[in-house]
Order: structure tokens, then C-alpha cells, then sequence
DNA sequence: AATATTGTCTGTTATTATCGAACAAATAAA
DNA sequence: TTTATTTGTTCGATAATAACAGACAATATT
């Protein structure tokens, strides 16, 4: 079935985290419950190739430069990332704020693009990588517009726990939420994850109707869901539209006639 | 040593490319001169782990989301992106030009940060990942103050190929280039990547006096190579002094009294 | 100075991944 | 449509391969 040599090496790479950026063979032969001669073999090949670059003083190891540029090639390629740059970026002009695009993948959302209405000194992704679906916009976006199964397997596989005050930890009012985003077409994330921070996120879809991903606009609560909040869902909604329709998304009116 | 399953699931993984973002078990096989079964049990291995992900229509793979996590840890550790991110956007924003951070990596620049004086739909990097030294200022900037051995190994190894008409593809010319470069303290490119653009670029030193990387800034050539080139070149030196700095690098001055 | 912990190396064993052929499904050609 | 080719996947036998444990020196800690 499944290769063991290149199961554990992989594990090991997603063992560096943002918290634990270096490691030790003694630290990586622990976490991975295996002998030292096993894992060095593995980390030495990793080495090799790049993909993890070693301390020539501490003889420790951290993620290697081969990863920064296959992370390259992949954003470079997402279709999502594609479609959504030059809308995205207009919106974030016109608006004056922070617009991201996120992808649903395995119970979470994954920031792949955001642009910057005024230039910052940002690393490519300043947020982090994953976030949580339940106490974001983007992640409510997608989340109301999956198909049930998914929504309920969701709801039973994940935890909802507080970051602020204003974070919906239960379950029955998430979908709450959720059908009212259904029902106005994009979602809302007041101070939820960041306390003081407001969003709004509408979904993309594909050329099937299917969720590709979704857009958000953030900044300033009372800057984003203050009088202004109108203007900005239409902003948000119709440049979501816009990027679904580069997918080939073109939402049929079935509405015909009567009423 | 290597362990050889594993170096094939990585060489796999780099077979992915901006010109080749979709490949096929068949094809893979092909350009790994192995059998399908083979590499099919790898594959799959790096599905399961999200390394790889494969489309269920075309049942073809392309890069999974995993890496560009692993990419964004990467690039929020490195200490030289950390370090930089604020002394290299005030510099973009004070000159009105793009600026670059780029790391020496076995015989080629890889970009890790980029800053834009205007806000544009960019993905998270516009050149590309990795870039020649020899025609490039951040290449020739880091370049010229690795020790010298290094840089003779670099020319042996290296094949020199025109971009432009002012490409420099001589070797012994660009020897010369390197010996200005540490004269003057900064690199330059003269529409030597590419057509129409100029480039200054300064190295930043760890606390050892190694080269950590090197800052760019880049632009029209008339704009950066133009009247206001002795400023522009100031700026580009202090910002990068002022990085260097904070990897605790400070100059000592050897000279004293005499002459 | 003494102890503990580190990363690395070696050879032996049997686990493990490779191989090649056969499979059905999908695509391309006739 | 039918044929032919290519695709991704499965399987089981063979032998090559990677795992293991212990020993090593070097570094870090006490």
C-alpha cells in the first residue's frame, strides 16, 4: 500500500512548525517513537535533497529552501490563486483594506493569497497558513455552501473553542449562522477570531456550481461592519462573482415568468 | 546512506514545476525511468500525507496544500526574512521601488522576500523562486564576498547563458564585475536579467562577517541607474548595514591614525 | 572534572519495498 | 461504432533494502 520510508519522512517534515522550527535527531527520534539510526538515515536523504537544511554548528535541523520553492510552485499554479489576484487586488484598492482568498481542505481553511491595500512589511502570508472555519468569514463562506454531509461531519469532528469573547463556540448557533449566510449570500466574522477585527467572506465557485474557495475583506470592525457594511457585501459579493465567473460559474436564473 | 525510497518520493516532488504543474502516474514513471507500480505506492503515499494531491476526474496529481504550509513556516522562520521584513519595506516605500531579499542556495539566489512600494495583485513571489547569480544584483552582491574558493568553484560550475544583449556571459568579465562590486560596496545589474530593468543590490552579513543574503532593489533602469543612482545606493547600503546589524554584525574599523 | 546527551556510524536480520505482469477504465484513432 | 492505445491501479513473489541496536566520539551540562 503505502510506502513506510516515505510515510516517516514526511511526518518528520510536518513535525517543523512555526513554534518548533529546529529539531535534533534525539528530539525527532522521540516524537516519532523510533530509533536514532532510523530517523538519521531519513533526515540525512531529506538533507540531500533539500528539503531539510542542517545547523553546521548546532548540527540541528530546520526546514530547507527546497520547500520554500515547491510552496512556490504550488501557489503559482492554483488556479484559485490565479483567477483571484487581479480582482482581489482591486478590491483591497477600492476598499482601502485587507482582502484574502481561502481553500477548504480536510475540515480547515488554508490562506493561499491576500493583498495588501497599503504596503506593509509582510512575509507572503501573515496570518498563518490555517485557520479555523468556525470564527472566520472565509471559513463560514465555504462551510455554508458544502453539502450537508460535510457540514455535519464538520460540526462532529471539530472543537470550538473561545479566542475571544464574541467566538460562537456552540454548535446549534453556528448554524444558525450559516443559514443566514446562505440567505444573504456572504458571511460575517465579528471579532471572532481577532478581537477587533471584523470580516465579511463570500464564496467562489467552480464551473459546477461546487465551492472553490472564498474571498474576505477585513480590517477594523467598526471600519467594515459599520455604516458602510452595504457597500462593502456588495463590493465583496460581486467581485466573489467575478472570480466564479473566470471558472466558468454563470449562477442560471430559474426563476422564469410567474410571480 | 540514503535512504532510497524516500530520495525518489522528494525527486518526485520536484519534478512538479510552474511549466509542469500536472503530471500523470505514466508520465512520472517515464521521467523517473521506473516501473508504475513503483511509483504509484509513492505516490500515494504522498496523497495520504497531502504532499500530493490528485484530481478524481483526471486522476492526475499535482502539489498538495501540505507543502505550501510547510513553505510558509519555512519562510516565517528564516531569521534573514525576519529580520529584513520591516528595514526592506520602509525601503520599497521610501524609494517607490520593489525591494528583494534573496539567500545564497548551492549555486543560485533563492527570492525569500519581496516588498512593493504599490499595492499590486501579486502572488506571493513575481520572479520566481530561484535566479541566476551572474546576472542578477543580488547574486553578484552575495557572490562577491563569499570566500574566494567558493566563487571558483561557482564559475567552474557554472554555464552562463544571455538573457539579454547585456547579459555578461565572460567569465573573466565578471570577475572584474565582482572585484568592483566589493570596491563599491554594492552590486549592480544593468538590464542583465532582464530587458528594460536595473537593479542595486547590497550584501548583509551575520554576526560572523558571513554573507547572510542580500538586499535588492529593483526598477526601470533609467529610475534606478539614472540621476539619482549615488542616493538610491545609499539608501540600498544602509538598509542592508542596518539588517546586518541586527544579526549583530558591526563592522569593527581595522584602521587607526596612520594616513 | 564528571556526567549526560548529542549526532553519527557500522553490520546483521528480516522486514519491506520493488518489480513485472495483468487488470479495467478511459481516451484516441480508425 | 469499433479498435487500439494509453491511462491509473492491483497483486504476489523475490531479493534488495531499510530498520534496528549498540558503540562511537564530540559536545553540552552539571
Amino acid at each position: 500500500m503505502s510506502v513506510q520510508s516515505v510515510q516517516r519522512a514526511l511526518t518528520i517534515l510536518t513535525l517543523f512548525s512555526h513554534r518548533r522550527p529546529v529539531l535534533g535527531i534525539s528530539e525527532l527520534s522521540r516524537l516519532m517513537d523510533l530509533p536514532k539510526g532510523t530517523v538519521h538515515g531519513i533526515t540525512r536523504t531529506l538533507v540531500d535533497q533539500g528539503f531539510l537544511s542542517q545547523d553546521e554548528q548546532t548540527k540541528k535541523y530546520r526546514l530547507g529552501l527546497k520547500i520554500h520553492e515547491l510552496g512556490i510552485v504550488l501557489s503559482g499554479t492554483l488556479e484559485l490563486n490565479q483567477k483571484s489576484a487581479g480582482p482581489c487586488h482591486q478590491l483591497s484598492r477600492r476598499t482601502g483594506l485587507l482582502s484574502r482568498i481561502g481553500i477548504w481542505d480536510g475540515g480547515s481553511v488554508v490562506i493561499t493569497l491576500n493583498t495588501h491595500p497599503n504596503p506593509m512589511p509582510v512575509l507572503p502570508y501573515q496570518v498563518g497558513p490555517r485557520i479555523h472555519a468556525y470564527c472566520s468569514a472565509i471559513g463560514k463562506a465555504i462551510l455554508a455552501f458544502l453539502d450537508e454531509k460535510t457540514i455535519r461531519q464538520y460540526l462532529d469532528r471539530t472543537r470550538m473553542t473561545a479566542f475571544t469573547p464574541h467566538t460562537v463556540t456552540v454548535k446549534k448557533k453556528l448554524l444558525e449562522d450559516l443559514k443566514a449566510t446562505r440567505r444573504r449570500g456572504y458571511a460575517i466574522d465579528r471579532q471572532e477570531a481577532v478581537q477587533g477585527m471584523g470580516c465579511m467572506g463570500a464564496p467562489i465557485f467552480d464551473h459546477q456550481g461546487g465551492v472553490a474557495g472564498a474571498l474576505s475583506l477585513s480590517g477594523p470592525v467598526n471600519q467594515v461592519l459599520g455604516d458602510q457594511t452595504e457597500e462593502l457585501a456588495g463590493e465583496v459579493l460581486s467581485t466573489a462573482a467575478e472570480i466564479s465567473r473566470l471558472f466558468g460559474y454563470f449562477p442560471a436564473i430559474m426563476e422564469t415568468g410567474a410571480s
